[in-house]
DNA sequence: TAAAAGTACTTTGAATTACAAAGTTAATCA
DNA sequence: TGATTAACTTTGTAATTCAAAGTACTTTTA
């Protein structure tokens, strides 16, 4: 049990990342519109939960304009993938222990 | 996406809960010093985890003397169970779409 | 019989986190 | 010119988390 839940990783435990880096596994970049929605979340909430997980090197931003907007994307880092599935491990074996 | 999220519940969201929860799911009746060796914390943290799922109803407490000591137990409210479960389905369906 | 240890907490205080609401910047569209 | 879009930042408050210390009562040990 002690293994299992210190597998568990403090950055993961908010509802909100654990929605941004799962979408972040999946699609390799994806816009802060699109997170947004996807999550249903305000802009300043979102860009709160963005800041700690990018302040922990879990994931990267790309700025660009495409046509003449701006559009912000993000990506899940190396590092930040591979905590992330630490994360998730933990949690698989707690389901596991359920029944 | 927001489906999934909805379905994670803040009550559940610290590790020291999660484990705690999960000892109860899988154990009917676990007491203080078993949870508190089972999940390696000091006696006031693990009081206060407890003291919080107990104001959500989500675990219920029986006190009795074993020989001449106090014991303490504590054990998963029906309601417990089914919040637990839901925010489990929450995390299970998280982990179904990571590939 | 005095001191130490066991059981199960509570209290205090400080640090961190979370969030809503409002404000900002800079461009574009009507 | 005024509204809208995009992506934030700032502010202030409330909630959460935790370590550390304190409490109460009993039992064990020297």
């Amino acid at each position: 049990m002690k293994k299992i839940i210190s597998k568990l990783n403090k950055a993961f435990d908010n509802k909100v990342r654990l929605g941004i880096m799962s979408m972040l596994m999946v699609n390799e970049w994806v816009d802060f519109k699109t997170l947004k929605e996807m999550l249903d979340l305000t802009d300043g909430r979102l860009a709160s939960h963005i800041k700690s997980l990018e302040e922990n090197k879990f994931i990267q931003v790309k700025k660009e304009f495409v046509g003449r907007k701006p559009l912000t994307s993000y990506s899940a880092t190396v590092e930040g993938k591979k905590a992330f599935k630490d994360h998730l491990d933990g949690l698989e074996a707690l389901l596991n222990i359920q029944h």
